[in-house]
DNA sequence: TGTACATCAGTGAACGCGCGTTCACTGATGTAC
DNA sequence: TGTACATCAGTGAACGCGCGTTCACTGATGTAC
């Protein structure tokens, strides 16, 4: 056994946390393996030791978001989410729609990042998105002012968020881009009742 | 004057049809000048005669949409915005909220199938995309049953009604896919109070 | 009306380039003795 | 404790392929006579 098994789980690691970041930046198709692997501090060959393709690599990057960026949404599920109270979650939709996030192009939520990119992907990718998703509404669903809300209302504000994001690093225009992410901060928590 | 005027102009227009819905399909990386030029019955070498190169003809693609689908909200507009009746607007959200909408994957806006693609593309690109979305907030800020609605509500609205159908589409599971298209449409339904 | 001609929309071979993937290899490492 | 060895993570050249773009050309067309 050369090499311990921990060395090869964190070059692994390394390689999935490159892939983010570049995919989250610039989308699948544009970032080459050689980018990642080069970034990575490794050579291309060496990609298929850790993986079967590159699209094994997408799903893995999508599902990474909640070690970095995303653990806040563990944290605001709480350790009894059932009576985790509403600051958690207030913060948690201030922080998703702040303006830090927004110009956050490395650390974002891949659900604001690759959307259409993750569309025409695998079932793979497409899975490790929805879960993205689930634990967004779930949040929403358990833990708003008041608990219990509709899943319906649940449903439409993480359209609002996810949205919100998505049209605000879309539009070219900045001041048009401010306005759509504080209009949708704003809706929001006041659907939540905060 | 060989060929008359109108056959080059004809030309231009069917390139950038069959590139709309090829890119609303697949994407902006993923379709080949080569493909586009095929599908509309040319081959590749001439495209340089219409377009000086391919970030151009996206930007086009994206802004072709409202002499599609698109055209529905010139019909919300009306004849006299500012006077026109609600009932359009009901008419628009639902038409753009529908599940025949998510599944016309050619005619689709662009909004909801090349996010990430415009937010990585031009500025043209961008501008054809922050056109579409103005078209929208103008529609929704004008024409609500109460008129004169605040733009905050409006713009929040738009990241409901695209984030929503975005969501629908990238998610893989059908029954969630369906369940938050209706869940955005109750909400926008609701928001404008019709 | 018929024909010769100039125009330019459209053609298709060719360019340099980077892609995802394969594969024979190398050399750093933990283990057995 | 020191050394020989087997393992396998990592290397880098090579593969076939399709991309965006260029360019010398061809041939269908409207016009002038």
């Amino acid at each position: 056994m050369p090499y311990s098994a921990i060395h090869k789980a964190e070059t692994r690691k390394r390689i999935i946390e490159t892939a983010r970041i570049l995919f989250n930046r610039e989308g699948f198709s544009e970032v080459s393996i050689d980018r990642i692997m080069d970034e990575a501090g490794l050579t291309r060959g060496g990609f298929y030791n850790h993986f079967p393709n590159k699209d094994a690599l997408y799903a893995e990057a999508v599902a990474s978001f909640l070690n970095g960026r995303g653990k806040a949404w563990r944290d605001a599920a709480g350790v009894d989410p059932q009576n985790a109270d509403a600051t958690s979650v207030r913060d948690m939709i201030e922080s998703y729609l702040s303006s830090e996030h927004l110009g956050d192009l490395d650390g974002q939520c891949p659900m604001i990042a690759l959307p259409s990119d993750t569309a025409r992907a695998s079932d793979k990718v497409r899975g490790a998105y929805t879960d993205l998703l689930r634990a967004m509404v779930w949040l929403f669903e358990h833990n708003g002012a008041d608990k219990g809300a509709q899943r319906q209302k649940a449903l439409s504000l993480a359209a609002t968020c996810v949205g919100g994001m998505v049209l605000a690093r879309t539009v070219g225009d900045t001041a048009l881009s401010e306005e759509i992410r504080t209009a949708a901060r704003a809706s929001a928590l006041e659907t939540l009742g905060l």
